[in-house]
This record gives C-alpha cells, sequence and structure tokens, in this order.
DNA sequence: GCATTAATTGGTC
DNA sequence: GACCAATTAATGC
C-alpha cells in the first residue's frame, strides 16, 4: 500500500478512487502519503496544526470534539472510504477534532498544497467533495435539533441504529465494539442513563448484549420505537 | 493472580 | 435527567 495505487482501491465510495481513472491527477496522487496506526492511537489531535485531507484505507475511527470545560462529544464514527479533518480544511489552521483509532487503521493522506492542486486538476473531484460537504452540513443541523428533542431513550436507539446502518450486524451483534460511554458520548447523555435504556431495551426484546457486543434482534421494531414519536420531524 | 477499567445498580438532588 | 457512590464483571499485564 504505497504509491498511487488508488486506481485499484476496493473503496469505491472514496472521492480520490473516484477520480483516480482520470489520467491528469496520477502524478498528483503518487504524493498521497498512507500511515499505518494500531487500535487506540491519536491520528488527529485536537488543535495541531492543520497539514492536509485524510481518507480512510480501512479501519475505524472516533471522531470527537473535547471542549475547554465539559464533557467529550463524538461527532461520528468513520470507516473504509470517508474522510477526516475536512471542516478546517483549505480555511483552519487548527483541527477542532480529535481522530482516533478504534482498531487498527491504515490512512491515506495528502499535504494541503498537492489537495489543492488535485482540486484545481479534477473539476469532478472539487463537485463531489462540494456534495460531500453540502451532506455533512445537512446531516449535521438535522442531528443538532433531534438531539434537543429526543428523549434519552429515542437518542440511544438512534445512536445503536446509526451503528447498525453504518457497520451491520453479523451473528447476532453489530460490527463495532463501542463502551456505553461511547454510546453516551455520542448520543449527548451519560453512561449511566445509557445503561439503563440498553437494560429495559432488553426486557423489552428489542435488543441484545454479549458481554460489550449489542446485538438488533429486529431492526424494524426498533426502528418503531423511534419514528412513531418523530414521524413529524422526519418528514 | 492481581490491578485497573468498565458495567451495573441504587440513591440524591 | 445529571451526578455520586458502591458493587460486580471484565480485561490487561
Amino acid at each position: 500500500m504505497n504509491g498511487a495505487e488508488c486506481k485499484s482501491c476496493s473503496n469505491l465510495d472514496c472521492l480520490i478512487k473516484k477520480v483516480s481513472l482520470e489520467s491528469s491527477v496520477s502524478e498528483l496522487l503518487k504524493e498521497k502519503h498512507t500511515t499505518h496506526y494500531k487500535k487506540g492511537q491519536h491520528i488527529i489531535v485536537q488543535g495541531a496544526p492543520i497539514h492536509g485531507l485524510h481518507f480512510v484505507y480501512n479501519g475505524i475511527i472516533k471522531v470527537s470534539k473535547e471542549p475547554e470545560f465539559g464533557k467529550e462529544q463524538i461527532i461520528r464514527f468513520a470507516k473504509e472510504g470517508e474522510i477526516i479533518g475536512h471542516r478546517g480544511f483549505g480555511i483552519g489552521e487548527i483541527y477542532n477534532i480529535n481522530g482516533l483509532a478504534m482498531s487498527d487503521t491504515v490512512m491515506c493522506s495528502f499535504n494541503t498544497d498537492v489537495m489543492l492542486n488535485l482540486l484545481k486538476t479534477s473539476s469532478k473531484l472539487t463537485f463531489e467533495l462540494m456534495l460531500f460537504y453540502a451532506d455533512e452540513l445537512n446531516k449535521s443541523e438535522t442531528r443538532v435539533t433531534m438531539l434537543s428533542q429526543m428523549t434519552v431513550r429515542e437518542k440511544v436507539i438512534d445512536t445503536i441504529l446509526y451503528l447498525y446502518r453504518k457497520f451491520g450486524q453479523s451473528d447476532g451483534n453489530l460490527n463495532i465494539l463501542v463502551s456505553r460511554k461511547e454510546i453516551a458520548d455520542f448520543a449527548g447523555t451519560n453512561d449511566e442513563q445509557v445503561i439503563r435504556v440498553i437494560s429495559n431495551l432488553k426486557k423489552e426484546n428489542l435488543l441484545s448484549t454479549q458481554g460489550k457486543n449489542i446485538g438488533i434482534p429486529n431492526v424494524e421494531l426498533l426502528k418503531k420505537e423511534i419514528s412513531y414519536n418523530h414521524f413529524f420531524l422526519t418528514q
């Protein structure tokens, strides 16, 4: 995994992969840096200078924000093909998020100047990145609204459904290991509440657990727990 | 096996 | 619904 073999990359959703067949970008793609991280290592540290744009080759990354005071807020979990550190790209000077490897991870990075040249070279890449930003903004605004209106129970269910949508489920458990606290930090509550909600959902047979693993016996049933109350919001 | 961390439960404000 | 304390389970070394 060195050099510019983006053409044969298996991450079909990666923006770079999508334009890798354009001959004009092939030289610039050789400037790609590939970095390996072990589980638990920081990929991006909040407050550090921005040096480029990063794409997940494989692995799972926890993207979070740490306020001066107050508790950590998990923004999202990123997987292969996704972009990390895009919020400050181009204009920002320092990262305002943390990126932590939740599994062994490989990142593909481009320095800011290389990335800017790529965008100037490929209008398709620029267009795709714009669509990505617009989608991100939309999701982010929707999330703020939802978090302010949902009950804790709904927030926890929403978080678990989000993990299911993103990582899927096999052998009756989600394909991602998250602690109760991580669910809480994503849903904007605390771990005790998360544990209580999960405990109740287990009694209602809407969730199953095996140690830290969480499983959804019937996704459609769980979805209904949210859609009934927030039907008017999701129109 | 021991020490640290996470999960759970109960209680108070 | 947030925060604190105590107990128990799980995990790392």
